[in-house]
DNA sequence: TATTAGCACTCTGTCTGTTTGAGTGCTAAT
DNA sequence: ATTAGCACTCAAACAGACAGAGTGCTAATA
């Protein structure tokens, strides 16, 4: 059999209906609803077609008509509009996030924004900083036998530690060790480091600073290690109970506890291939085979890949998500993508990079 | 009326087991868990009283009978033993909080273990930075026109933020402009700084390094903002659905959004007196009404006051969760007392401070 | 006089049967 | 090819019956 003009143009319907009711939508009432020129029972047979192909599904003999996985999959790839983006939701998003904060801050907002939006959950990681490029490495005196370890990668995180020293320094040793460090990592990647095994590399050319190294060393590289890490940014968790499909305390609890493992959550959003994706139902993973996730990257410095995400019921409004996501992604692209005039001048400070690539 | 020892026995009675099944407790049931010598009726005769005298409610007619705030509060004052707690949980509490983290860190895996202890919702608020001391303050060069405001705290926190310049700046501009920051503003709180006005101050000595100082303090006043907030940790929430008592959507609604409110919940815990506090029902603010609260505060360098806390339903196990919390903030604080040897030798470095009472 | 047994009464929750409404599928008429 | 009509199905809503757990009161008891 085949999809024919009329099919589609049901089928759509009925997506429509059931998206915004979330009830089984039968013949009479879409008839009715629609005024498509014809009678509930040529679309009742129409309907039994479509449930043939595997578009539709019954959920009892004398209920209404379901999309199915195929039929929205369908809806997203070829029927789906995309939507402007109104004007105060512009105004409010080039507000909140047109400062160039930090990632991190970044990210929050733009699960808020994102969740005030779609009345779903959302989320964002933000970027892991296993393929950040080191800028530079400081060691700062803070007091006795305390020194700050600071890492500054070129996706504009800042990162610093604490460490509690056995034995005191002088100044000219730490000077002397940021710039051995910063010299030997300088344009590596967080990972490299961490993989290649550079620390003995490092702790030879460190030497002549006695027992320096010894504490600072494995400081720098736990630092390393947490910067690894992407975290999640969660929002509107309570707004599934204004969904039917989760009116019943175990549905809830379903999603809830999904979404609490973050994780987990972290785990997949990662794994996901870049661009606006959309998986629906049987395309997730099995803990999530009736929702739909709609997901998409933002980049930092053109290159470190966070995400921002929905998650809800299969029955979502796949057009104007998507534009939001859209929008929204592509507002923090540009924000983070504003590069300074770059006349490479060479400035010798203590530890200062002798060339940089740093975008903000 | 009078509360005789065998009243008292008969309402613990009734609070522990209405504690353990969330079930009105009844005459007959009663008599015969506990065996306690009396028959159902005359336990009935003293229920009756203890409900004139307000200790107990009923919820209709032929149900039994429940603990009233007031039977909550007699027995968190008066009946309510502190527990041990069991060697595992020891262990892990010092395996995990063992480690001189960050206070963040810190905060994150209390309200962890927490929530897996009481199966309750958990939060943690971190210390704000307002009563905090300045350490010392380093502009450090990154890149061109790109400048790192770092502020250490004499609570260990080390915040810093990146800054884009409008012209440029050498080496020694910013050594100098870190000394004159240091030098005002070292030993004054973060909250002293942003409300006296001490920019202008600082305006007029860095005067000398032209318009360097229009870019950076702006930026510098904007992270002493940023560390007044208390960063709020939350675990467990999806443990709400095993309770009986949100076993309705519209019940696990409210106590979902209203921890949802991540501001407002702060708010609450900041404005809690120190100490282990515990409140119960109408004692809490409106929106907690039916729940019960018990909070504890942690100290950072013995000072600056971060909250640990459980929320859940008035049936709460008060004794067990207490006794959690207070070896938690216990151990929290012992973690953060480690003061290292404190012979201050004067450093000369880059933005070094001059002498320093730094504890981690 | 304090305690207890007994009994009538009350309320909730569950179970069952009935009705109603929305829907389908099939068939026969258009 | 489309539609009207009709029998049939199922879920949800409703009402009545019943069991269970409880109370309160009264009268008997130690």
């Amino acid at each position: 059999m085949e999809l024919s003009e009329r099919k589609l143009r049901i089928l759509q319907a009925i997506i429509g209906d059931f998206i915004s009711s979330a009830e089984p939508v039968g013949s009479r009432t879409l008839s009715k609803n629609h005024d498509m020129g014809l009678s509930p029972a040529t679309i009742r047979n129409e309907m039994s077609d479509l449930e043939d192909m595997g578009y539709l599904t019954h959920p009892h003999a004398s209920a209404g008509r379901v999309p199915s996985d195929k039929a929205y999959r369908l809806y997203v790839d070829e029927m789906m509009k995309t939507h402007d983006i109104p004007e105060e939701l512009k105004q409010r998003i080039s507000e909140e996030l047109g400062t160039d904060a930090a990632p991190d801050e970044v990210a929050k907002k733009a699960a808020e924004i994102l969740s005030d939006m779609t009345n779903m959950i959302s989320f964002a990681i933000t970027p892991s900083g296993r393929e950040s490029k080191l800028l530079y490495v400081n060691v700062l005196p803070v007091a006795d036998r305390t020194v700050v370890i600071m890492i500054v990668t070129d996706d504009g995180k800042i990162n610093n530690t604490a460490v509690r020293l056995t034995t005191d320094y002088t100044p000219e040793n730490l000077e002397l060790m940021s710039k051995v460090m910063t010299h030997n990592l300088k344009g590596k990647t967080v990972n490299d480091i961490l993989t290649m095994n550079m620390v003995q590399t490092l702790e030879t050319d460190l030497r002549s600073l006695a027992s320096l190294p010894q504490t600072v060393i494995p400081s720098f590289m736990q630092t390393l290690e947490k910067m690894l890490d992407s975290n999640l940014y969660m929002e509107g968790y309570s707004k599934v109970f204004s969904l039917p499909e989760y009116s019943e305390t175990d549905k809830a609890k379903e999603i809830l506890s999904l979404v609490e493992k973050k994780d987990h959550l972290t785990n997949v959003l990662v794994n996901r291939d870049d661009g606006l994706v959309i998986t629906i139902g049987d395309e997730n993973s099995d803990d999530m085979k009736d929702m739909a996730l709609i997901t998409a990257d933002y980049r930092v410095n053109g290159k470190l890949v966070g995400k921002l995400g929905v998650l809800g019921p299969k029955r979502m409004r796949y057009g104007e998500i998507s534009s939001v996501i859209k929008y929204l992604t592509d507002n923090i692209n540009r924000s983070f993508e504003i590069t300074g005039d770059e006349d490479d001048a060479d400035k010798e400070a203590t530890g200062a990079p002798e060339e940089t690539e740093f975008e903000l």
